[in-house]
Formats: C-alpha cells, sequence, structure tokens
DNA sequence: CGCGACGTTGATTTGCCTCAACGATTGTGG
DNA sequence: CCACAATCGTTGAGGCAAATCAACGTCGCG
C-alpha cells in the first residue's frame, strides 16, 4: 500500500528508515468507489492525493456547461486542487473516480508537520508544483499549435494504456475535441 | 526606481523599512532597449526579473517554426522562466523587450540570502509561483474552450491598453490565431 | 428482455487558415 | 528633408479542420 509512495519519493529524494517511518505515519489511506467525488467544485481542497490504485479525473465546467478536463490521475500520480489546497480558495476543480481507487492522503497539518520531521520533504514538493507548472505551460502551447492528431498522439504516448481504461468521450473531453471527432481520428490511426 | 517594487510587494506582505533597506540592496537595476533579448531558448535563466517600466514578451518557437507568445510582461509584472530559473534546466522560452525597459534582477545567491534576512519574501515568492501556474491552467482551459473571439475579448479585459503599445500580429500570436483573422475579429468588435 | 450509456458514421455548416495583393506608417540612409 | 524600403494592418477568395446535428449499432446490466 505504502511502498508504491516510496518508490515514488525516492525518485526524487533519498530517504532513511526512520524517515519512511514519519511518512507512513502522515499519510492516510482512503478508498473511493467509480463515480464517487473526491473533491466538488467550490469546495475547499483539505488534501494533497497520491493514487495508489484507480484511476479519476479532475475537470471543470464551464459557463456554457461544458466539462474540461485539466488531467487524469492513475496509479503512481499525485491529484488535487493544489491552487485551492495552498491558499484555502475555493476549487474550481472536480474530482471524480473513474474506477474504484485506492489513495493515500495528506492534509494541510500533516504536511506542515512533515515538513519540520523531514525538511527534505519541502524539497519534494517544490519539485512536484514545478512540474505540474510545466506540464500546464506545455498544454498551453499544445491546445494553440497542434492539430488534434497531434495533440491525440501526444496524449496516448503520455498516458499508455489509458485508452482502455477511461471512455472515449472522456479522452475527447481532455483533448479539448468532439467524441464524434475522436472517433474519426482514431480510426485513422488504428493499427497506429 | 525602487517605488513600483516596493508598492507590489506591500499588496502581499507588509515590510518594516529595514526590510525595505535589505530590498533595494538585492534588486539590481538594468535597462534594455527595444529588441534586445533578456534571454535565449536554451540558456539558463540566472535571474527574475520585475518590469518598473516598458514592455516584452515571453515566447517559445516550435519545431514548426511558429512562435507562440506565453506572457507579456509590462510594468508591475514579473518575466522569467521561473522553471529554468528554480531547477536550472535549460530555458524554452526567449524573452525580447518590445519597447526600451526599466527592470529590476535579483539572482539565485541573491534570493536565497534574501530569503534568511527578510523570511516572509519565501511566502511572497510561492503566491508569485502559484499564481502563474493558475494563470496557466486557466489559459489552458480558455484555449479549450473559448473561440477566437471571446479570447480576445478576454485579452483585453486582461491587459488593458496593450493593444496601444504591441503590434497586433504579435496579440495573435498570443491568442493562437492569424493576424489576418484577429484583423477581422477586431473589425467586428470596433466601438466594442 | 429492454433500457441507457457509449461509439460510429454521414451530411452539412462554420471557424479559422492560407495565399495574395494592396494601403498606411515608420524609419533610415543619402 | 526627401525617397525608398521595411514593417505592419487590412481585405478578398478559396480551402480545410473540426463542430454540429441526426441516425443507427452495440454492448453491459438491472
Amino acid at each position: 500500500m505504502y511502498t508504491l509512495l516510496i518508490q515514488h519519493l525516492s525518485k526524487h529524494i533519498s530517504l532513511t528508515n526512520e524517515e519512511i517511518i514519519l511518512l507512513t505515519a502522515a499519510f492516510k489511506p482512503r478508498r473511493l468507489k467509480k463515480k464517487e467525488f473526491l473533491l466538488h467544485q467550490g469546495e475547499v481542497s483539505r488534501q494533497e492525493t497520491f493514487v495508489t490504485q484507480g484511476c479519476l479525473r479532475a475537470f471543470s465546467v464551464n459557463d456554457k456547461g461544458e466539462e474540461h478536463i485539466a488531467q487524469f490521475a492513475v496509479e503512481d500520480w499525485w491529484v488535487g486542487d493544489m491552487y485551492s489546497f495552498l491558499t484555502g480558495a475555493p476549487s474550481r476543480l472536480y474530482i471524480e473516480a473513474l474506477e474504484d481507487c485506492q489513495l493515500l492522503q495528506i492534509d494541510r497539518p500533516g504536511l506542515e508537520d512533515l515538513y519540520l520531521r523531514v525538511p527534505k520533504m519541502e524539497r519534494f514538493f517544490r519539485i512536484i508544483i514545478q512540474n505540474a507548472f510545466i506540464a500546464s505551460q506545455n498544454r498551453v502551447l499544445s491546445a494553440m499549435s497542434q492539430t488534434a492528431d497531434e495533440r491525440y498522439l501526444a496524449f496516448i504516448r503520455k498516458y499508455p494504456n489509458i485508452e482502455q481504461r477511461v471512455p472515449l468521450y472522456q479522452i475527447a473531453a481532455y483533448l479539448g475535441i468532439t467524441p464524434e471527432f475522436l472517433s474519426r481520428i482514431r480510426k485513422k490511426f488504428q493499427g497506429k
């Protein structure tokens, strides 16, 4: 249960056994069933969440009622509205389980306490925030300068196997195109 | 020269006179002439920059040779490749002056030193990073879910008066459309 | 079995691009 | 200070990428 998290952290920082014990105490396990919500738009996000099993989507609904998917999260990814978590502002995202999920969560006091006991975690979360920022910048560029075909191919490279787990119309909502059009693109590329 | 920076900081954190003195010592003034570059793609960004006068653009060039503008920066804004600055990775951006500029800059050692002497600056820069992240997320949504008309109207609300300072084709590169098409949009909305 | 959720396909429309030509400004060197 | 060249913005015609609307097929599931 915690081993995936420890492996994940170890990619960026090195941990002693003692620190691993502190870490496992700081993160609380949680289960979520398919179609349950981790967060609703307008709520304040009180936890950051690491996914150890399952798949979720973070999406917003604009004033025209259209859903746009900010992020898919599968095993070994983080999910949450970081801005809301850090500032206490109401979240602009919904986060919903697309499969039954196993999660590990830490809340704000838990994180502050962890920073005191394992200071290198500050470094880790700064890296996470930076990566989220970069990923977002890259998506701006890709949305502006690539065709739907190119974005689709980049998507299946970034999220391999996710096509088998997530319905097509959700992927379309991530790519910013209609399900019909994604269906045609997929047909064109089937068998690569 | 420094008063704009102090006013800017004071919006987020409160400063004593002593801290203001430390701050003005930490930031170094710099001038840049129109068409000069603050940063080239591939370089490591060694400074974060606050604009006290003038206007710049941060843009990237993709493999098709197209320019895309990540950000305009005018008085009272920050500009730089934060990712490169924080990680030491080569920058993916060019930053170029669109007018003669007056800037205030701080480098990495200067910032670390400032954090020690004025710890509340940590809080300030965390807020700046978060805001940059949020702005980027909003641009993803707007690029995916809005028409060019809507993005144009949102743009002139976000950057009032900038139309008088920046050529149309640069604004088109920011919005992700062709100059010709922006010209038609503008015609449609002239006189609001 | 029958219903709802999901994916596909066709016909049509529209938002935006491309290419090309032409004014209006700006600026620069002689 | 003028002449000429860049630079920039506008306009028109035509084309393509992607949306829309509508119909139908298929599967999983209560």
